[in-house]
DNA sequence: GTAGGAGCTGGAGTACGCTCCAGGTCAACC
DNA sequence: GGTTGACCTGGAGCGTACTCCAGCTCCTAC
């Protein structure tokens, strides 16, 4: 099964000027082509592509990628590196979660004290005698 | 207690530039001045500026947090819409949290992968004769 | 055989968030 | 009073990751 640069598009999430800015870059190998000279994606280049599109989400910087992506045509011989690369990456996106995850405990501090705010106000109009709430 | 500029970088772990760079696109309230005509921060710029990193490490983008510095000089009629920007962005961060996690998953599958061809070559090294490990 | 649509290339442009610089001021210390 | 060092301003420059464009080719459908 192949796919046009469109269909790989939709698949991947990338847009199509993304997508060939990462074969421009050397992210992804140039795919084959159809009869007509257009780019003709594999699985396997879908693959990738999923994989490449999650460091991404990750926030891995393009040059690292780069290099892992550079790693991958070297073979088994290239593993121990490859596998280097995500242990770092992966630690470091675990850092970013548990940052994150400090931040969202200052978010929902501050929300509180906006809630509190609301309720606050709210109290005050409720004491308030009838006729001046109409 | 008052700070100059390079000791509010220093306990914002912005940099000067930075610092500067936000009062001038509004992010922060232009600080007082000493009797040179240098920033002096007080506390409460202090507190804003944590804040604001807080933010900024959430990946809120500039002109978001500048809507929201707009708003607290609108004093607390604004705070109804203040607390809906922290609540969606919330939001927006735990959706991102998620996604690494979800990220963390398929690096921890990679990397288990990698563990496994290690293995296996260590494996066959094992089994070959004394002679040809020499 | 021609109109339309998808895709091609090389290169320029853009958004974001800083970062750096030149040229000047000011206060303090020797 | 001269040097040093921190700070000032306005404006230019930069790195990252795309995104867009002009001008062309190719296939399909009518």
């Amino acid at each position: 099964m192949n796919f046009s640069i469109a269909q790989a598009a939709a698949r991947s999430g990338l847009s199509i000027d993304t997508l060939r800015y990462y074969e421009r870059i050397g992210l992804v190998d140039p795919p084959a082509r159809d009869s007509g000279g257009r780019r003709s994606y594999s699985e396997d280049d879908l693959g990738w592509l999923e994989f490449l599109t999650r460091l991404r989400t990750t926030g891995m910087p393009i040059r690292m990628m780069r290099e892992y992506a550079r790693l991958r045509h070297g073979g088994v011989g290239t593993a121990a590196l490859r596998k280097q690369i995500l242990v770092e990456h992966r630690a470091s996106v675990r850092e970013r979660v548990a940052e994150l995850t400090k931040c969202l405990d200052v978010l929902d501090y501050k929300i509180d004290h906006y809630d509190q705010i609301e309720r606050k106000h709210a109290h005050l109009l409720n004491d308030l005698p009838q006729e001046a709430t109409a």
